[in-house]
RNA sequence: GGGUGUUUAGCUCAGUUGGGAGAGCGUCGCCCUUACAAGGCGAAUGUCGGGGGUUCAAGUCCCUCAACACCCACCA
């Protein structure tokens, strides 16, 4: 066996031998287990947020296969519309073309090929992240199955009226061409003006002025507004005014929506250019005038001058023109949000079409009930509460969208403008007997990306069709995701779930934090910050990692800072740490609710720990080689069983942290005990033993040593899959144990007839007793290869008996020379307590009297003020009447021993002062 | 404006029903002790954000203030 640990050598091999082998796919017996991937976009790279979560439901997955449940991680990818669609046209703008050069047809070839040949990336990356998922059934949100559930799922709400198109006000990306929802418009703060603009009053009486932050919406103005209860403006009610620039005049209409303190408390009212003026236009039945073309350029509705103008270019044109007629009262700087496409970042429009909605309220009702009910728990807990908050304020959902890569939706229209939804068009024609001579033209729309996710947890399984995979795994058992897509995806897949399998799509909701960088920064490209999980695993030299930085930026002006940054972070690269490191730096940082600092020390740790693992295995074969380990034939050893027993006490702790998705508690307890039990106290009291015990005391050590080291490899797999595979293969024919993989084997189940509190209370004394003797070792200077001569007094016959049966382990791991009771007076010593049992070092020649003194009274101070406090609580009598008798009894017991402590240590004192 | 979270050692974070403040990293000593220097042994380190309250007892429960972070909605 190598003597370090090299991840390379390992990884690749496991996951293509367990890929062969099926070990990915259902058993079919067993309680099903099942989780659906967040399909991944298949344009997507692998980055660290879905490294994370991506280890959160590997680890649970080979947790619950490992417990024999029928495990099923659903795998696949997401067609991502508009995603898509953008990196094909990108690279057709290599060649100077556009997709419309192509036509539809072409196009949508061109992304399939495209797909074919670049869109298995993220999968690759999957599988070097160790995840288990069932590829043999892997699915695409697009494949032939898919695109029949979703134009089933839309025909069925299209015939319950749940599904409706209409002429709305929607979110218009004027660079995408397309609408898009809500949700995918970002709204950031930036620097704009409120112009002061004046209106004419159409009886010539004089003015009013209104106040916009969109000065070129005016062209499309059907009223002014104010206030109802505005004194100021009672008597322009009803009026009309002159708008300018046009030929048109407009009402004054009185409207609670005007805040009077806002701006001149005048507002102009654009209804088919803005959310609220729309609603007002409904309520005092304005016209609608629609300025733009889907460009956002000024279409023929505007005057003659600014048509075909952009609409940055015509608010400076407007203003102009405006300030030149004199209409122009101020212009004063102002901060406004500005909503932005997610995608294309252009200035969204509300922008008058014709769309596909859903009509959301009969969805949502039954969501919110499942969750308010407890049939859907949100983990951590609080998660519901904005779910609960965006359910019950939820608008209709555009679902069409002006692009060509996604599902077409299933509607068609006759020449007469007659709307039929179907199958398709031959069922269409069959159905409601349309003759070949009726052109029948299909809705050129496709729908949102998030329709078919919403349908993912059983359209997945094979929906419609009733299949053996949809009635064993449905509803699945978990989601694991982040709270940035409760809204997108998981509210619509618990609404579409409930809708069409009449149970909700999963039970627990797991909710993850962020990945941040050391600093707490969210990692993004143009901050230059972000860590590639693959370079963390295989490395990456300096200059490429600050190529690869500072290349593709949005900004490129921010270059040098980035590669400055990164240079002084990175001065040597990222060194190659490992999945398994990687993963376990996941796993031990993933408390839930929060979000996560990403820091390189925390990786180094956890490899680090991989590296002991390995260590520790090659200590036990080397040990162990050609030896007979079949049933004890004598009893085991009580440091045999105090391994075991704290073993068992583990499993059970593992459980529990599964139970409660609490990964980090999981593996902190597993990194404890492989370090700082079995590896820092069992093996080495098992080195005694192998050189020194019988032969049949051997056997038992040997034995054991293997035997839980092959436990803990089974406990540590779903955190560390290929080290403890590689591992394994070596470990469990010892252990007598056979199989072909680690994956498939049971996972450990505590057994409480093993643990032994007694056994373990024994074990502790022994180490406190070397622990003693090296605290002295330390503090006094003493060489570390100097064995030591021991006097022990004031021991009780149990302590004589431990001794008795330990001075073989205590002697070597404390290096003692000799040892003896004493009954006499004590010589000059240093000494350490164990109860009440004394270890003394004499002093002659190997201690300082002073040092010791000075150790004595830090020891005897901490303890005086311990027992101060202790003491005072007791004399509170308070305390003693209303306290539980237990916890009175605790801090007597407590009192007791710290005095008996305390008196030893200063006698011992006074005796070295005295000499 | 509405909502949610965070604040514990130098750093990153645990702290389960209220009952003796913990870990990792870092720091400081000593050590190449035959599994491991990616290591071993030992040590130091805390007004648990501030204030108030409940309680025999508060890091933990309640109120309040502050700082930071995020989400939703917005004033044209």
């Amino acid at each position: 066996m190598e003597k370090t640990y090299t991840p390379h050598a390992i990884e690749q091999h496991w996951y293509n031998a367990w890929e062969e082998k099926g070990y990915f796919t259902p058993k079919g017996t067993g309680t099903p287990y099942c989780i659906m991937i967040p399909p991944p976009n298949v344009t997507g790279t692998l980055h660290m947020g879905h490294a994370f979560q991506d280890t959160l439901m590997d680890l649970m997955i080979r947790y619950h296969r490992m417990n024999g449940d029928n495990t099923l991680w659903q795998a696949g990818t997401d067609h991502a519309g508009i995603a898509t669609q953008m990196v094909v046209e990108r690279q057709l703008a290599t060649e100077g073309k556009t997709r419309h050069d192509l036509g539809r047809e072409a196009f949508i070839d061109k992304v399939w090929d495209w797909k074919a040949h670049s869109g298995g990336h993220i999968t690759r990356q999957l599988r070097r992240m160790g995840a288990s998922l069932d590829w043999a059934h892997e699915r695409f949100t697009m494949d032939d199955g898919l695109s029949q559930a979703v134009r089933e799922v839309f025909i069925r709400l299209y015939d319950e009226g749940l599904i409706y198109r209409g002429k709305r006000l929607v979110n218009w990306d004027p660079v995408l061409h397309t609408a898009v929802s809500d949700l995918e418009v970002q709204s950031q703060e930036e620097n704009g003006s409120l112009w002061h603009l004046r209106y004419p009053l159409a009886d010539g009486s004089g003015h009013l002025v209104v106040a916009t932050t969109r000065p070129e919406t005016m062209l499309g103005d059907t009223a002014v507004a104010v206030h109802p209860k505005d004194e100021r403006y009672q008597h322009l009610i009803g009026k009309q005014v002159e708008l300018p620039l046009t030929e048109r005049t407009i009402p004054v209409v009185a409207d609670e929506h005007v805040d009077p303190e806002f701006g001149s408390g005048c507002v102009k009212i654009t209804p088919a250019h803005d959310f609220n003026d729309y609603e007002v236009g409904q309520r005092h039945k304005l016209p609608l005038i629609n300025i733009f073309t889907v460009d956002a350029k000024l279409n023929d509705n505007a005057p003659a001058t600014y048509q075909g103008m952009d609409r940055f270019a015509a608010r400076q044109q407007i203003v102009a023109d405006l300030k030149a007629a004199g209409l122009l009262v101020d212009i004063k700087p102002h901060k406004l949000m500005v909503p932005r496409g997610d995608r294309s970042h252009a200035v969204i429009e509300p922008f008058l079409t014709n769309q596909w909605f859903v009509k959301i309220a009969p969805l949502a009702e039954p969501a919110i009930k499942a969750v308010e009910d407890g049939q859907i728990k949100f983990i951590p807990d609080n998660w519901k509460k904005t779910y609960f908050e965006w359910m019950r304020n939820i608008q209709d959902w555009c679902i069409s969208r002006q692009i060509w890569w996604g599902h077409r939706i299933p509607a068609w229209y006759d020449d007469k403008g007659q709307t039929y939804v179907g199958e398709s068009e031959a069922h269409l024609r069959e159905k409601y007997q349309i003759p070949e001579t009726i052109n029948l033209e299909q809705d050129t729309d496709v729908l949102d990306t998030w329709f078919s996710s919403a349908l993912w947890p059983f359209s997945t399984l094979g929906w419609p069709e009733n299949t053996e995979r949809l009635k064993a795994f449905y509803p699945t058992s978990v989601l694991v995701t982040g709270f940035d897509i409760i809204f997108f995806w998981v509210a619509r897949m618990i609404m579409m779930g409930l809708k069409f399998m009449g149970d909700v799509p999963f039970r627990e909701i797991y909710i993850h934090g962020l990945i941040r960088d050391a600093d707490g920064q969210k990692m993004s490209k143009s901050k230059g910050n972000v860590l590639d999980p693959l370079d963390l695993i295989d490395s990456i030299e300096l200059e490429t990692l600050v190529t690869k930085r500072t290349t593709g930026l949005m900004q490129p002006e921010m270059a040098p800072k980035i590669e400055k940054a990164t240079r002084k972070q990175y001065p040597q690269g990222i060194p190659a740490f490992g999945t398994d490191a990687l993963r376990f730096t996941f796993a031990a940082l993933a408390s839930t609710g929060r979000d996560i600092r990403f820091d390189l020390g925390r990786i180094e740790g956890y490899r680090n720990f991989c590296n002991k693992l390995w260590n520790a295995t090659r200590y036990v074969l080397i040990s162990t080689q050609d030896s007979d380990l079949t049933e004890p034939k004598v009893a085991l050893s009580l440091t045999d069983r105090w391994i075991i027993s704290r073993l068992q006490q583990l499993e059970a702790q593992i459980h529990q942290h599964f139970k409660t998705y609490r990964f980090d508690l999981a593996a902190n307890a597993l990194y404890d005990f492989t370090w700082n039990e079995y590896c820092d106290w069992y093996l080495e009291f098992s080195k005694p033993v192998l050189q020194n015990a019988s032969e049949a005391a051997q056997r038992n050590t040997q034995r054991t040593l293997v035997r839980v080291l092959e436990a803990l490899l089974r406990l540590l797999h779903p955190f560390i899959p290929f080290i403890t595979e590689e591992l394994w293969q070596r470990v469990a024919p010892l252990a007598g144990k056979s199989g072909d993989t680690i994956m498939l084997q049971p996972y450990p189940q505590p057994q409480a007839d093993k643990i032994d509190v007694q056994t373990e209370q024994e074990i502790d004394w022994v180490k406190q007793f070397i622990l003693g003797v090296r605290r002295i070792r330390a503090e006094m200077d003493i060489a570390p290869s100097k064995p030591l001569p021991v006097l022990l007094q004031n021991g009780t016959a149990d302590d004589q008996q431990k001794w008795q049966t330990h001075n073989s382990i205590i002697t070597r791991l404390a290096r003692l020379d000799s040892v003896k009771w004493l009954n006499a007076e004590a010589p000059e010593s240093a000494m350490a307590l164990v109860g009440e049992m004394q270890i003394l070092i004499p002093l002659a020649g190997l201690i300082n009297k002073k040092a010791e003194l000075k150790r004595l009274n830090k020891e005897t101070e901490k303890l005086r003020k311990e027992l101060a406090k202790c003491t005072a609580k007791l004399e509170n009598p308070k305390f003693t009447a209303r306290a539980p008798a237990e916890i009175v009894e605790k801090e007597r017991q407590r009192v007791a021993d710290m005095s008996a402590s305390l008196q030893q240590l200063e006698t011992q004192a006074a005796r070295i002062r005295a000499i």
